[in-house]
DNA sequence: GTCTATAAGAAGATAGAC
DNA sequence: GTCTATCTTCTTATAGAC
Protein backbone atom coordinates (compact mmCIF):
# COMPACT_ATOMS: atom_id res chain seq x y z
CA UNK A 1 0.00 0.00 0.00
CA UNK A 2 3.52 2.28 0.06
CA UNK A 3 5.17 3.44 -2.28
CA UNK A 4 8.62 2.33 -1.50
CA UNK A 5 9.41 -1.24 -1.79
CA UNK A 6 7.78 -2.70 1.56
CA UNK A 7 8.90 -5.66 3.58
CA UNK A 8 6.96 -8.53 3.88
CA UNK A 9 6.44 -12.49 1.96
CA UNK A 10 7.04 -12.20 -1.41
CA UNK A 11 2.89 -12.23 -1.94
CA UNK A 12 2.68 -9.76 0.14
CA UNK A 13 4.49 -7.44 -1.69
CA UNK A 14 2.93 -8.22 -5.12
CA UNK A 15 -0.26 -7.30 -3.42
CA UNK A 16 1.42 -4.26 -2.25
CA UNK A 17 2.24 -2.86 -5.82
CA UNK A 18 -0.42 -4.08 -7.29
CA UNK A 19 -3.06 -2.20 -5.19
CA UNK A 20 -0.78 1.08 -5.89
CA UNK A 21 -0.77 -0.03 -9.58
CA UNK A 22 -4.21 -0.65 -10.14
CA UNK A 23 -5.50 2.47 -8.28
CA UNK A 24 -3.09 4.93 -10.08
CA UNK A 25 -4.00 3.12 -13.82
CA UNK A 26 -6.67 0.77 -13.02
CA UNK A 27 -6.56 -2.84 -13.45
CA UNK A 28 -6.95 -2.90 -17.03
CA UNK A 29 -4.29 -0.32 -17.56
CA UNK A 30 -1.62 -2.66 -15.13
CA UNK A 31 0.22 -4.80 -16.66
CA UNK A 32 2.15 -8.17 -14.68
CA UNK A 33 4.92 -6.45 -16.64
CA UNK A 34 4.34 -3.16 -14.53
CA UNK A 35 4.06 -5.49 -11.48
CA UNK A 36 7.43 -7.20 -12.13
CA UNK A 37 9.28 -3.87 -12.66
CA UNK A 38 7.81 -2.00 -9.56
CA UNK A 39 8.97 -4.96 -7.73
CA UNK A 40 12.52 -5.39 -9.41
CA UNK A 41 12.00 -8.88 -10.32
CA UNK A 42 10.07 -11.03 -13.73
CA UNK A 43 7.19 -11.38 -14.60
CA UNK A 44 7.34 -15.07 -14.27
CA UNK A 45 8.41 -14.53 -10.88
CA UNK A 46 5.22 -12.60 -10.22
CA UNK A 47 3.11 -15.87 -11.88
CA UNK A 48 5.07 -17.66 -8.91
CA UNK A 49 2.95 -16.26 -6.09
CA UNK A 50 -0.72 -15.78 -8.32
CA UNK A 51 -2.14 -18.23 -11.22
CA UNK A 52 -3.00 -15.58 -12.45
CA UNK A 53 -3.37 -11.83 -13.13
CA UNK A 54 -7.58 -11.88 -11.74
CA UNK A 55 -6.34 -14.09 -8.55
CA UNK A 56 -4.09 -10.74 -7.99
CA UNK A 57 -7.04 -8.58 -8.20
CA UNK A 58 -9.40 -10.84 -5.98
CA UNK A 59 -6.76 -11.03 -3.24
CA UNK A 60 -6.20 -7.37 -3.38
CA UNK A 61 -9.69 -6.59 -2.94
CA UNK A 62 -10.60 -9.37 -0.68
CA UNK A 63 -9.60 -7.01 2.62
CA UNK A 64 -11.68 -4.43 2.09
CA UNK A 65 -14.94 -6.92 1.33
CA UNK A 66 -14.06 -8.50 4.40
CA UNK A 67 -14.01 -5.10 6.06
CA UNK A 68 -17.71 -4.72 4.77
CA UNK A 69 -18.72 -7.35 7.05
CA UNK A 70 -17.14 -6.54 9.68
CA UNK A 71 -18.68 -2.90 10.11
CA UNK A 72 -22.61 -4.82 8.85
CA UNK A 73 -22.24 -7.50 11.19
CA UNK A 74 -21.24 -4.56 14.50
CA UNK A 75 -24.04 -2.47 12.88
CA UNK A 76 -26.51 -4.89 12.88
CA UNK A 77 -25.66 -5.59 16.82
CA UNK A 78 -26.54 -2.09 17.69
CA UNK A 79 -30.36 -1.53 18.87
CA UNK A 80 -31.96 1.59 16.92
CA UNK A 81 -31.73 2.62 13.52
CA UNK A 82 -29.64 6.18 14.48
CA UNK A 83 -27.04 3.72 16.09
CA UNK A 84 -26.66 1.52 13.23
CA UNK A 85 -26.33 4.33 11.04
CA UNK A 86 -23.42 5.78 13.12
CA UNK A 87 -22.13 2.36 13.28
CA UNK A 88 -21.87 2.05 9.69
CA UNK A 89 -20.82 5.72 8.80
CA UNK A 90 -17.68 4.98 11.15
CA UNK A 91 -16.82 2.02 9.76
CA UNK A 92 -17.49 3.06 5.78
CA UNK A 93 -15.42 6.60 6.77
CA UNK A 94 -12.19 4.37 8.62
CA UNK A 95 -12.25 2.02 5.69
CA UNK A 96 -12.69 5.19 3.10
CA UNK A 97 -10.30 7.04 5.18
CA UNK A 98 -7.15 4.92 5.37
CA UNK A 99 -7.02 4.33 1.43
CA UNK A 100 -7.69 7.74 0.64
CA UNK A 101 -6.52 8.10 -3.21
CA UNK A 102 -6.75 4.09 -3.82
CA UNK A 103 -10.67 3.46 -3.05
CA UNK A 104 -12.34 5.61 -5.60
CA UNK A 105 -10.40 5.35 -8.65
CA UNK A 106 -10.51 1.08 -8.09
CA UNK A 107 -14.61 1.10 -6.42
CA UNK A 108 -15.71 1.85 -10.19
CA UNK A 109 -13.30 -0.12 -12.15
CA UNK A 110 -15.09 -2.36 -14.77
CA UNK A 111 -12.87 -5.27 -14.07
CA UNK A 112 -13.15 -4.80 -10.19
CA UNK A 113 -16.85 -4.26 -10.72
CA UNK A 114 -16.84 -7.86 -12.91
CA UNK A 115 -15.62 -9.52 -9.88
CA UNK A 116 -17.84 -8.06 -7.38
CA UNK A 117 -20.76 -8.99 -9.51
CA UNK A 118 -20.42 -12.40 -8.62
CA UNK A 119 -20.04 -14.22 -5.26
CA UNK A 120 -20.85 -13.27 -2.13
CA UNK A 121 -19.13 -9.79 -2.18
CA UNK A 122 -22.56 -8.38 -3.53
CA UNK A 123 -23.97 -9.38 -0.30
CA UNK A 124 -21.60 -7.47 1.65
CA UNK A 125 -22.36 -4.39 -0.06
CA UNK A 126 -25.74 -4.73 -0.30
CA UNK A 127 -26.09 -5.08 3.38
CA UNK A 128 -24.65 -1.80 4.40
CA UNK A 129 -26.89 -0.30 1.82
CA UNK A 130 -30.13 -1.51 3.69
CA UNK A 131 -28.48 -1.06 7.04
CA UNK A 132 -28.35 3.04 5.49
CA UNK A 133 -31.63 2.95 4.23
CA UNK A 134 -33.71 1.19 7.24
CA UNK A 135 -36.65 -1.11 5.75
CA UNK A 136 -38.78 -0.49 3.53
CA UNK A 137 -37.19 2.98 1.99
CA UNK A 138 -38.84 5.86 0.01
CA UNK A 139 -37.01 7.12 -3.13
CA UNK A 140 -35.62 10.07 -1.03
CA UNK A 141 -33.98 7.84 1.43
CA UNK A 142 -32.20 5.69 -1.64
CA UNK A 143 -31.34 8.39 -3.41
CA UNK A 144 -29.71 10.36 -0.12
CA UNK A 145 -27.63 6.62 0.84
CA UNK A 146 -26.62 6.60 -2.76
CA UNK A 147 -25.09 10.02 -2.98
CA UNK A 148 -23.76 9.30 0.60
CA UNK A 149 -22.14 5.96 -0.49
CA UNK A 150 -20.46 7.52 -3.40
CA UNK A 151 -19.77 10.64 -2.12
CA UNK A 152 -17.97 8.93 0.85
CA UNK A 153 -16.02 6.66 -1.74
CA UNK A 154 -15.18 9.76 -4.00
CA UNK A 155 -14.12 12.54 -1.61
CA UNK A 156 -10.55 10.76 -1.14
CA UNK A 157 -8.93 11.54 -3.91
CA UNK A 158 -10.54 14.89 -3.78
CA UNK A 159 -7.62 16.97 -4.33
CA UNK A 160 -9.57 19.95 -2.65
CA UNK A 161 -9.05 17.38 0.65
CA UNK A 162 -5.94 16.07 0.45
CA UNK A 163 -4.27 18.21 2.95
CA UNK A 164 -7.34 17.48 5.74
CA UNK A 165 -5.51 14.95 8.34
CA UNK A 166 -7.48 11.74 8.44
CA UNK A 167 -8.73 12.67 12.23
CA UNK A 168 -10.41 15.79 10.44
CA UNK A 169 -11.49 14.57 7.23
CA UNK A 170 -13.19 11.67 9.04
CA UNK A 171 -15.18 13.73 11.50
CA UNK A 172 -16.62 16.21 8.43
CA UNK A 173 -17.58 13.11 6.25
CA UNK A 174 -19.49 11.47 9.32
CA UNK A 175 -21.21 14.72 9.77
CA UNK A 176 -22.06 15.42 6.47
CA UNK A 177 -22.98 12.52 5.50
CA UNK A 178 -25.39 12.25 8.67
CA UNK A 179 -26.72 16.01 7.45
CA UNK A 180 -27.64 14.19 4.10
CA UNK A 181 -29.24 11.17 5.56
CA UNK A 182 -31.11 13.91 8.09
CA UNK A 183 -29.76 11.82 10.91
CA UNK A 184 -29.22 14.23 14.09
CA UNK A 185 -26.06 14.30 15.30
CA UNK B 1 -25.26 7.03 -27.06
CA UNK B 2 -28.01 3.87 -27.59
CA UNK B 3 -27.80 0.50 -27.23
CA UNK B 4 -28.85 -0.68 -31.16
CA UNK B 5 -26.62 0.71 -34.23
CA UNK B 6 -27.83 4.58 -34.47
CA UNK B 7 -28.31 6.51 -37.69
CA UNK B 8 -26.06 9.46 -38.48
CA UNK B 9 -22.47 9.98 -39.74
CA UNK B 10 -20.01 7.69 -39.58
CA UNK B 11 -18.24 9.67 -36.89
CA UNK B 12 -21.63 9.62 -35.02
CA UNK B 13 -21.58 5.73 -35.18
CA UNK B 14 -18.36 5.54 -33.76
CA UNK B 15 -18.26 8.02 -30.73
CA UNK B 16 -22.24 6.18 -29.91
CA UNK B 17 -20.39 2.85 -30.07
CA UNK B 18 -17.59 3.69 -28.72
CA UNK B 19 -19.34 6.06 -25.53
CA UNK B 20 -21.15 2.86 -24.38
CA UNK B 21 -18.17 0.68 -24.51
CA UNK B 22 -16.30 2.60 -22.61
CA UNK B 23 -19.14 2.81 -20.09
CA UNK B 24 -19.26 -0.87 -19.75
CA UNK B 25 -15.93 -1.80 -20.01
CA UNK B 26 -13.82 1.45 -19.34
CA UNK B 27 -11.59 2.72 -22.01
CA UNK B 28 -8.99 0.69 -21.49
CA UNK B 29 -10.88 -2.42 -21.50
CA UNK B 30 -12.18 -0.93 -24.98
CA UNK B 31 -10.29 -2.34 -28.28
CA UNK B 32 -10.64 -0.77 -31.46
CA UNK B 33 -12.23 -4.04 -32.83
CA UNK B 34 -14.65 -4.07 -30.00
CA UNK B 35 -16.05 -0.70 -31.94
CA UNK B 36 -15.43 -1.81 -35.00
CA UNK B 37 -17.17 -5.23 -33.91
CA UNK B 38 -19.90 -3.52 -32.88
CA UNK B 39 -20.71 -1.30 -36.03
CA UNK B 40 -20.12 -3.90 -38.41
CA UNK B 41 -16.76 -2.68 -39.93
CA UNK B 42 -13.03 -3.00 -39.55
CA UNK B 43 -10.52 -1.14 -37.73
CA UNK B 44 -9.51 0.29 -40.70
CA UNK B 45 -13.00 1.84 -40.91
CA UNK B 46 -12.70 3.61 -37.63
CA UNK B 47 -9.17 4.71 -37.89
CA UNK B 48 -10.45 6.21 -41.13
CA UNK B 49 -12.39 8.44 -38.58
CA UNK B 50 -10.29 8.78 -35.90
CA UNK B 51 -6.34 8.66 -35.91
CA UNK B 52 -6.08 7.33 -32.59
CA UNK B 53 -7.90 6.19 -29.89
CA UNK B 54 -6.96 8.48 -27.62
CA UNK B 55 -8.69 11.18 -30.34
CA UNK B 56 -12.15 9.10 -29.82
CA UNK B 57 -12.04 9.39 -25.72
CA UNK B 58 -11.55 13.19 -26.17
CA UNK B 59 -14.22 13.28 -29.03
CA UNK B 60 -16.26 11.53 -26.43
CA UNK B 61 -15.73 13.65 -23.62
CA UNK B 62 -15.63 16.71 -24.92
CA UNK B 63 -19.50 17.38 -24.90
CA UNK B 64 -19.81 16.70 -21.42
CA UNK B 65 -17.00 19.13 -20.37
CA UNK B 66 -18.70 22.08 -22.69
CA UNK B 67 -22.17 21.36 -20.87
CA UNK B 68 -20.16 21.65 -17.62
CA UNK B 69 -18.28 25.35 -18.67
CA UNK B 70 -22.30 26.59 -20.37
CA UNK B 71 -23.79 25.34 -16.71
CA UNK B 72 -20.77 27.40 -15.11
CA UNK B 73 -21.42 30.52 -17.51
CA UNK B 74 -25.12 30.21 -16.42
CA UNK B 75 -24.91 30.26 -12.56
CA UNK B 76 -22.00 32.91 -12.84
CA UNK B 77 -24.78 35.16 -14.17
CA UNK B 78 -27.11 34.94 -10.62
CA UNK B 79 -26.95 37.18 -8.05
CA UNK B 80 -26.46 35.55 -4.87
CA UNK B 81 -24.71 32.28 -3.82
CA UNK B 82 -27.68 30.56 -3.25
CA UNK B 83 -29.03 31.58 -6.43
CA UNK B 84 -25.57 30.09 -7.65
CA UNK B 85 -25.48 27.13 -6.15
CA UNK B 86 -28.80 26.47 -7.51
CA UNK B 87 -28.20 26.93 -10.79
CA UNK B 88 -25.00 24.76 -11.03
CA UNK B 89 -26.98 21.62 -9.01
CA UNK B 90 -29.91 22.03 -11.64
CA UNK B 91 -27.41 21.83 -14.45
CA UNK B 92 -25.35 19.45 -13.06
CA UNK B 93 -27.95 17.14 -12.12
CA UNK B 94 -29.93 17.47 -15.23
CA UNK B 95 -26.32 16.18 -16.78
CA UNK B 96 -26.01 13.28 -14.72
CA UNK B 97 -29.33 11.81 -15.23
CA UNK B 98 -29.31 12.38 -19.40
CA UNK B 99 -26.30 10.01 -18.86
CA UNK B 100 -27.23 7.69 -16.32
CA UNK B 101 -25.10 4.78 -15.83
CA UNK B 102 -22.64 6.53 -18.54
CA UNK B 103 -21.06 9.22 -15.85
CA UNK B 104 -19.99 7.23 -12.84
CA UNK B 105 -17.73 4.39 -14.48
CA UNK B 106 -16.71 7.14 -17.25
CA UNK B 107 -15.99 9.83 -14.44
CA UNK B 108 -13.09 7.71 -12.38
CA UNK B 109 -11.61 5.91 -15.64
CA UNK B 110 -7.75 6.71 -15.66
CA UNK B 111 -8.12 6.66 -19.28
CA UNK B 112 -10.47 9.77 -19.22
CA UNK B 113 -8.51 11.75 -16.39
CA UNK B 114 -5.36 11.07 -17.75
CA UNK B 115 -6.95 13.26 -20.76
CA UNK B 116 -8.60 15.50 -18.34
CA UNK B 117 -6.16 16.61 -16.55
CA UNK B 118 -4.17 18.35 -18.67
CA UNK B 119 -6.33 20.96 -21.00
CA UNK B 120 -8.71 23.74 -20.31
CA UNK B 121 -10.54 20.57 -18.86
CA UNK B 122 -9.88 20.91 -15.38
CA UNK B 123 -10.60 24.27 -15.10
CA UNK B 124 -14.43 23.49 -16.20
CA UNK B 125 -14.73 20.90 -13.13
CA UNK B 126 -12.76 23.65 -11.26
CA UNK B 127 -14.83 26.45 -12.13
CA UNK B 128 -17.81 24.04 -11.30
CA UNK B 129 -16.23 22.92 -7.66
CA UNK B 130 -15.78 26.73 -6.83
CA UNK B 131 -19.12 27.94 -7.43
CA UNK B 132 -20.46 25.22 -4.81
CA UNK B 133 -17.82 26.29 -2.66
CA UNK B 134 -18.13 30.16 -2.50
CA UNK B 135 -15.35 31.93 -2.12
CA UNK B 136 -12.10 30.97 0.53
CA UNK B 137 -14.72 27.88 2.05
CA UNK B 138 -13.99 26.08 5.35
CA UNK B 139 -13.04 22.59 5.86
CA UNK B 140 -16.72 21.32 6.54
CA UNK B 141 -17.58 22.85 3.52
CA UNK B 142 -15.13 21.45 1.12
CA UNK B 143 -15.92 18.08 2.14
CA UNK B 144 -19.60 18.62 1.72
CA UNK B 145 -18.96 19.60 -1.84
CA UNK B 146 -16.80 16.84 -2.55
CA UNK B 147 -19.66 14.47 -1.52
CA UNK B 148 -21.87 16.52 -3.57
CA UNK B 149 -20.27 16.25 -6.82
CA UNK B 150 -18.91 12.72 -6.03
CA UNK B 151 -22.44 11.45 -5.08
CA UNK B 152 -24.07 13.28 -7.57
CA UNK B 153 -21.91 11.11 -10.31
CA UNK B 154 -22.17 8.13 -8.81
CA UNK B 155 -25.87 8.05 -8.03
CA UNK B 156 -26.68 7.75 -11.79
CA UNK B 157 -25.62 3.76 -11.76
CA UNK B 158 -26.94 2.92 -8.37
CA UNK B 159 -28.86 -0.38 -9.01
CA UNK B 160 -31.31 0.71 -6.42
CA UNK B 161 -32.00 4.08 -8.13
CA UNK B 162 -32.55 2.54 -11.78
CA UNK B 163 -36.16 2.45 -11.66
CA UNK B 164 -36.83 6.10 -10.75
CA UNK B 165 -37.79 8.14 -13.57
CA UNK B 166 -35.68 11.48 -15.07
CA UNK B 167 -37.78 13.38 -13.35
CA UNK B 168 -37.93 12.16 -9.61
CA UNK B 169 -34.57 11.47 -9.98
CA UNK B 170 -33.64 14.59 -10.53
CA UNK B 171 -35.76 16.24 -8.10
CA UNK B 172 -34.54 14.01 -5.39
CA UNK B 173 -30.78 14.45 -6.31
CA UNK B 174 -31.44 17.89 -6.56
CA UNK B 175 -32.87 18.39 -3.08
CA UNK B 176 -30.43 15.57 -1.24
CA UNK B 177 -27.57 18.02 -2.67
CA UNK B 178 -29.24 20.82 -0.91
CA UNK B 179 -29.49 19.40 2.11
CA UNK B 180 -25.78 18.47 1.93
CA UNK B 181 -24.59 21.83 1.35
CA UNK B 182 -26.76 23.15 3.98
CA UNK B 183 -28.65 25.43 1.78
CA UNK B 184 -32.13 26.15 2.16
CA UNK B 185 -34.47 24.55 -0.15
C1' DG C 1 11.70 -17.71 -5.11
C1' DT C 2 13.65 -16.22 -8.93
C1' DC C 3 15.45 -16.65 -13.45
C1' DT C 4 15.64 -17.07 -19.10
C1' DA C 5 13.15 -18.09 -22.95
C1' DT C 6 9.24 -18.48 -25.50
C1' DA C 7 4.71 -19.32 -27.04
C1' DA C 8 0.16 -17.52 -28.81
C1' DG C 9 -2.60 -13.99 -29.30
C1' DA C 10 -4.45 -9.12 -29.19
C1' DA C 11 -3.29 -4.44 -28.98
C1' DG C 12 -2.67 0.21 -31.59
C1' DA C 13 -1.51 1.79 -35.86
C1' DT C 14 -0.21 2.11 -41.12
C1' DA C 15 -0.17 1.24 -46.38
C1' DG C 16 -2.50 1.10 -50.20
C1' DA C 17 -6.47 -0.90 -53.15
C1' DC C 18 -11.35 -0.18 -54.30
C1' DG D 1 -15.95 5.13 -46.42
C1' DT D 2 -14.61 0.81 -46.28
C1' DC D 3 -11.67 -2.98 -47.31
C1' DT D 4 -7.34 -6.57 -46.89
C1' DA D 5 -2.97 -7.14 -45.30
C1' DT D 6 0.72 -6.17 -42.47
C1' DC D 7 3.94 -4.23 -38.76
C1' DT D 8 5.36 -3.70 -34.18
C1' DT D 9 4.72 -3.97 -29.63
C1' DC D 10 2.64 -5.57 -25.68
C1' DT D 11 -0.32 -8.83 -23.39
C1' DT D 12 -1.23 -13.12 -20.43
C1' DA D 13 0.65 -17.27 -19.59
C1' DT D 14 3.85 -21.60 -19.65
C1' DA D 15 8.21 -24.58 -19.54
C1' DG D 16 11.98 -25.65 -17.35
C1' DA D 17 16.78 -24.37 -15.26
C1' DC D 18 19.06 -22.62 -10.95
Amino acid sequence: MQDIRPAGTARERVLDAALALFAEHGVNGTSLQMIADRLGVTKAAVYHQFPTKDEIVQAVINPALDRLDQIADEAEARRGRGAQVRAVLAGVVGLVVEHRRLSAVFSFDPSVARLIRREPAVRSVERINRLLTGPDPDDATRVAVAMVSGGLIVAGIDPDLIRLDDDALREHLVNTALRTLGVRR
